[in-house]
DNA sequence: CTGTTAGCGCGTTCAA
DNA sequence: TTGAACGCGCTAACAG
């Protein structure tokens, strides 16, 4: 492959020049910038980019961190940070955590050793302090609530919305309100989880723990869910399911079984996917592919920046 | 941010002592190991990759080229892929194409800028002519029948897995059948569409373009599916559909429509995805994750390949 | 307008 | 065991 110098010796001019009529730098006269481009196209020129790389400082890469890449929560965010990505001319690296600390750590690693221009991650494990320590050496933008830190992020405070919709639930009079989390030791399901108790002192009504499913995750998540329920003597009237995934799963075993919804089951999602709409399924909306967009301009822009995105609810037929 | 040579001048040796140690080259004595060691840990030294990348030639990093990452079908793949990544220290670039051709074709200028060492065409738009001049310029491997072509690929032979699936409905005495198929242009709905008319002909059963539904591609297109099934006064009384997201749409808005299946309107899918278990759909198994896997293995290990993948029915309860 | 020169940060002969 | 010196391919002063 031929490089910058070959091009020269070919067109008879310097380096200097080439690298001035592949950038687009004007002040070349009209001959040489003739001769350098047909050098270019007789050997097939393209630039080494890791060259540029190196001496520009910047890769034009932006890692993202997602635990799981199946997951159409995160595929939506990833949509809109991608599509933002290409107009700017950047590309994504993909890191997939599976929940492994030691995964996000190497992502933030790789800010550090430049192979990457900034990070978004999208679903945060390590502690904030360690988040914070990187920060010093790329833009780091999370997902997830960062109040109080000194981390860029772009969030929806789960405990407020989740105490909005345990309210409406209650305004439609459901007083056995059961409530279906994501992994437990997640940031958003704790703070979830801390609304369902509130919410109960609020009320006056008992914690039941069985009132609770943890690792509600994907859609066949359902399945185990309303076996859990029927085989309850007591079960709630209502679930609280934090992903429309989740909650479709359910409704489809539901209907399954003949259970109807909402009028034994009501059923309120999160996210407003594209399922929830199909299925019908009353959900709060997080405009996740919006919320993809504006990680990934901030992320580029740099600078701290934290922002709140409201929750909205969708009513529809499962409550 | 320090460099190998301040750290060379902070233990007191030579640059090259510096790459020994951190490149776990032996022959260097203790002492001075302690001192780099030391120089390195002090500093809170990194290398710059980009460095490194320049000098070696290779980035460490695939590119990953896929329509969308939203769809489960993608996904699963990509998390093969990924799986497979993270073993062998590599990491994924993604480029979403939208099936925009000039995306593509950016990937593939990737390869030639070096930025990529290798990459993974999961579904593929340009001509073969162009994939194959890229091939010169590094590792390409293609999730597509690439038969005939000079380049690698992993692949299921969609014409005579469809073929299988009409077969099976026709033993189940099905004679109107009908056949939901992705975006039109695409190769695997070509060969897909070509053994659905071969069918009807050997069956000498009439084509009939109603029968045939194009862009049927997520969850929610089941909904118009459905929609002109019961419009229609001579509906087919089963359906092959190319994807389990579609198939489970599909199954979804029959039950809300109180169509039942496999009685009125017999499914069979593809892919075996989570869903279709959950849902109890019959379709053919296409081993998604296990493809990814082998799809990243080929791609670093170079070389020519071909490879199909056989699909196997699996026979639940839509048929 | 154009070319010379000095790096970017690192790996790697080669000679000591 | 060690280090000097060269080069990966490119950009960016600086001088002309």
């Amino acid at each position: 492959m031929a490089n910058i110098k070959d091009i020269a010796k070919l067109a008879g001019v310097s380096v200097t020049t080439v690298s001035r009529v592949i950038n687009g730098i004007p002040y070349v006269s009209d001959e040489k910038k003739e001769a350098v481009l047909r050098a270019m196209e007789l050997t097939n020129y393209e630039r080494n980019m890791n060259a540029v790389h190196l001496i520009k400082g910047k890769t034009n890469l932006i890692g993202v961190v997602v635990p799981s890449i199946k997951r159409p929560y995160f595929g939506l965010v990833i949509e809109g940070i991608a599509e933002e990505a290409l107009k700017n001319n950047n590309n994504l690296v993909l890191i997939q955590t599976n929940y492994e600390e030691h995964r996000e750590l190497e992502a933030l690693k790789m800010l550090k050793l430049k192979q990457l221009d900034a990070l978004i991650i999208c679903s945060k494990i390590s502690n904030w302090e360690i988040v914070e320590e990187y920060a010093n050496y790329g833009s780091i933008i999370v997902f997830e609530d960062a109040r109080g830190r000194s981390v860029s992020s772009i969030f929806v405070d789960h405990y407020k919305s989740c105490m909005e919709a345990l309210t409406y639930l209650s305004g439609k009079s459901h007083r056995k309100v059961g409530c279906c989390l994501a992994r437990k030791s997640g940031t958003s399901s704790k703070q979830r989880e801390l609304a369902y108790r509130d919410y109960l002192h609020n009320m006056g009504e008992p914690f039941d723990p069985n009132y609770i499913f943890y690792d509600a995750i994907h859609f066949e998540d359902g399945e185990w869910i309303v076996q859990r329920l029927t085989a309850m003597h007591n079960p709630p009237t209502a679930l609280l399911v934090t992903s429309d995934q989740v909650a479709a799963g359910i409704l489809a075993c539901c209907k399954e079984r003949e259970i109807d919804v909402p009028s034994r089951l009501a059923i309120v999602g999160f996210d407003n996917q594209p399922i929830a709409k199909i299925l019908n399924i009353t959900t709060f909306e997080i405009p996740l592919m919006e919320i993809g967009r504006e990680l990934f301009l901030r992320s580029i822009s740099g600078g701290f920046f934290q922002k709140e995105i409201p929750v909205k609810l969708i009513e529809r037929l499962t409550v």
